[in-house]
DNA sequence: GTCCAGGGAATCA
DNA sequence: TGATTCCATGGA
């Protein structure tokens, strides 16, 4: 068992963090204080009048500290870039004024790979509980204050099942599509360290839609979160109805083209796209 | 019964 | 390139 203190902060509240949508495996235990799973083990963050308390059991072999301060991305200056986006019209204001807290998470990149193919036309409850089956089924257990937790699988784990056993957890059609980008990846026909190591965004990208399940909005999602690729925007139906609403109103929004958005997008909001992206979809898709 | 969910792939013009 | 349709599943 370890623990990590850090102060507070006007950049930093648990519900904005894990109810954002970003990610699928945290989860309130009672106010003010969340459990969750991490590639490295169990970690539990309390938040209190001044500081945040972050307790954890991982496995062998990392350090506790470095593993928080990595994942919660505290060596980011969110006020910085907020007060840049506050500056660009009343809308990102006010968007900023409801999710302050939020801060964009450094997950595992194969983690965040499999997770966002299983949210495609998804919700957010099923796409938790279906990452949950998989963990226990083919995941590590961990024995947290008398709890039995299960880490995300590896790769070479989750190939041991077939599309059968995929389809039990739930997955509905995306079942082929998790067997398949798992069986590029494990057969290393894809090789995500070497993913890490390019520099173009675009690059990146070109490489994650080679995966079967990876398309523009899900390739997004995974540079955002788990690359630290700021300058995507992943347009979703939240997304596109929140950009509509604001500034296309048009009347039918399924009629507005990704193409139009991102380009509106990305004249606004620039390199710092991703960041206005979830304080947009937060606003919008409420607490 | 109908609609919808943090879309992608296949198909066709 | 761009638009349509289908894809399992579960909840509202």
């Amino acid at each position: 068992m370890e623990t990590y203190t850090i102060k507070k902060g006007d950049s930093f509240e648990l519900e904005d963090i894990f109810e954002c949508g970003q990610c699928f495996r945290w989860n309130k235990i009672k106010e003010k204080t969340y459990i969750g799973v991490i590639k490295e083990g169990v970690v539990r963050a309390e938040e209190h009048e001044d500081k945040i308390k972050f307790t954890g059991k991982l496995v062998d072999g990392y350090d506790f500290k470095k593993v928080i301060r990595d994942y919660f991305d505290l060596n980011t200056d969110y006020a910085s870039y907020k007060e840049i986006l506050k500056n660009i019209d009343s809308y990102m204001g006010k968007s900023i004024e409801y999710g302050s807290g939020i801060r964009i998470l450094n997950q595992d990149l194969w983690e965040c790979i499999i997770s966002f193919i299983i949210s495609a036309n998804n919700n957010i409850p099923r796409i938790k509980k279906i990452i949950e089956n998989i963990s226990k089924a083919y995941g590590k257990k961990i024995v947290f204050e008398e709890k039995e937790y299960y880490t995300f699988p590896d790769s070479v784990a989750l190939s041991k099942a077939s599309v059968e056993d995929l389809r039990k957890m739930g997955l509905g059609f995306r079942d082929v599509r998790v067997y398949n980008t798992t069986k590029m990846i494990v057969e290393n026909k894809v090789d995500l360290e070497n993913i890490k190591k390019l520099d173009s965004t675009e690059d990146m990208r070109n490489v994650l839609l080679t995966l079967d399940g990876v398309g523009p909005k899900v390739a997004d999602c995974i540079l955002l979160f788990s690359l630290k690729r700021w300058d995507v925007f992943p347009i979703d139906v939240w997304v596109r109805r929140v950009m509509n609403d604001l500034y296309i109103k048009r009347n039918d929004e399924k009629k507005v083209s990704k193409k139009e958005i991102l380009e509106l997008a990305t004249k606004k909001y620039g390199k710092i796209s991703g960041l206005a992206q979830q304080y947009l979809f937060y606003w919008k898709r409420g607490k």
